[in-house]
DNA sequence: GTATGTTTTTACCAACCGGTCAAATTATCA
DNA sequence: TGATAATTTGACCGGTTGGTAAAAACATAC
């Protein structure tokens, strides 16, 4: 608990190595650490916490069991430091909204975000839904806390809108959880995807696809607009 | 491989007592699979295949785990028991669609039909995440097979009713993913649909607060009808 | 070179895991 | 009642798991 820590400012027993006296944390330390947080989360996001093995990461990343536990004390440390740092940036496109924009385009462009995150990061996403899935063990305060906080303050946006006739009457928190469950399920669901397109479709253009789709749903709806 | 089974016709090693000569199947062994396969969905559900452990599942089915292992041969056996019997009925709602019936309304009890789901069988629907997220490993074959076909049939239907004028044009296939991600989310995500929704609102009335989202979503989309 | 600090390896441990086995217990029925 | 079959239990096994200890290997500064 005393002296100094790494340096990422992180919870306990994360990426501490044993002795830390003259530098703070060298080129090496960051190269592993960072090798180790890509393995990781390849395991961790296929096989949730409790299915992932420290010898499955280790392995993918290269590297001895005890060696890695030598820039992280403890599987839980490694999984909390992946799960902090994705969840600040999984929200980021939720930030981005802003209330002077123009609805509509404001709209658009999360959605178009959010599948981005999806094609991008997919690993990412599943660790997520793995933790979500698992009822959220590690990040209960999270939701209930900053997340909330900010759902909250996104939906009075996206009320005030409505207010304003920008856009139809409906709930912000369940338009903002139509907006997760679409985007992210092309990650979460990848496998799904993939195999009920086919081969023919299930490549990098299905997200072309996907976009096109969303958006015509989340505006038009599935409703003709003859009479 | 020879000899009698127990009668449930499912794959190797699973639910079969060691000797059944009298009779084909108790009552008691019914009750106790029951059970087990009860217990196994809860633990499956939120730890996926690897993490969950037999003795997890023996000690919530409340028995011991050498007894357990009496009705069902090995871990995987029950796991696969668990996803045969829930890709069935998963898939009901599906098959139902008709392609005789009224377009609007076979697409909204479909969604209403797997909202439902998402409010009755939870576990189920994370079960079937949680493979999802780990790639699907024991249903591959059924993702580009049966299921696969069944969905390009519905597909099929879909497109004839665009083609007909009855709905607006779009991607069959993502209308379907769309529909899924939006239902399923609220069983997979369920802590953290609650934790943003806050205590007030996360009741079982969240569900028809739900519905009435979707169905203005899917058929009205956001854009307001006056100019 | 040596001294000092960092990184990696080898060997190891106790707990856990999936699963087996044989014996003990209980139900069934003549 | 005893005979027979179904069920349950306790002891156990080899392999895995998260994690440790200590020493070897490596880098660096002097």
């Amino acid at each position: 608990m005393a002296g100094d820590r790494g340096g990422t400012g992180g919870s306990e027993g994360m990426a501490v190595p044993r002795a830390a006296k003259t530098q703070r944390r060298t080129r090496i330390q960051e190269e592993k650490e960072e090798r180790i947080l890509d393995a990781a989360l390849e395991v961790f996001s296929s096989s949730g916490f409790r299915g992932a093995t420290i010898d499955q990461i280790a392995e993918a990343a290269g590297m001895s069991k005890p060696n890695l536990l030598y820039y992280f004390r403890t599987k839980e440390a490694i999984y909390r430091t992946l799960l902090e740092s994705m969840l600040f940036t999984w929200l980021e496109p939720l930030k981005a909204i802003k209330a002077e924009g123009d609805p509509e385009s404001e709209i658009r462009s999360y959605i178009r975000r959010k599948l981005e995150m999806s094609r991008d990061f997919p690993r990412e996403s599943r660790l997520f839904a793995n933790e979500m899935l698992q009822g959220a063990p590690h990040i209960e305060d999270d939701l209930t806390g900053p997340l909330k906080a900010l759902v909250d303050e996104k939906a009075e946006v996206i009320r005030s809108w409505i207010k304003a006739g920008k856009i139809a009457r409906c709930d912000p928190h369940h338009l903002i959880f139509a907006i997760w469950a679409t985007t992210q399920h092309y990650a979460d669901f990848d496998v799904q995807v993939c195999a009920v397109l086919g081969e023919k479709r299930s490549g990098e253009g299905r997200f072309e696809d996907a976009a096109r789709f969303l958006e015509q749903l989340f505006f038009e709806g599935l409703r003709t607009k003859q009479a």
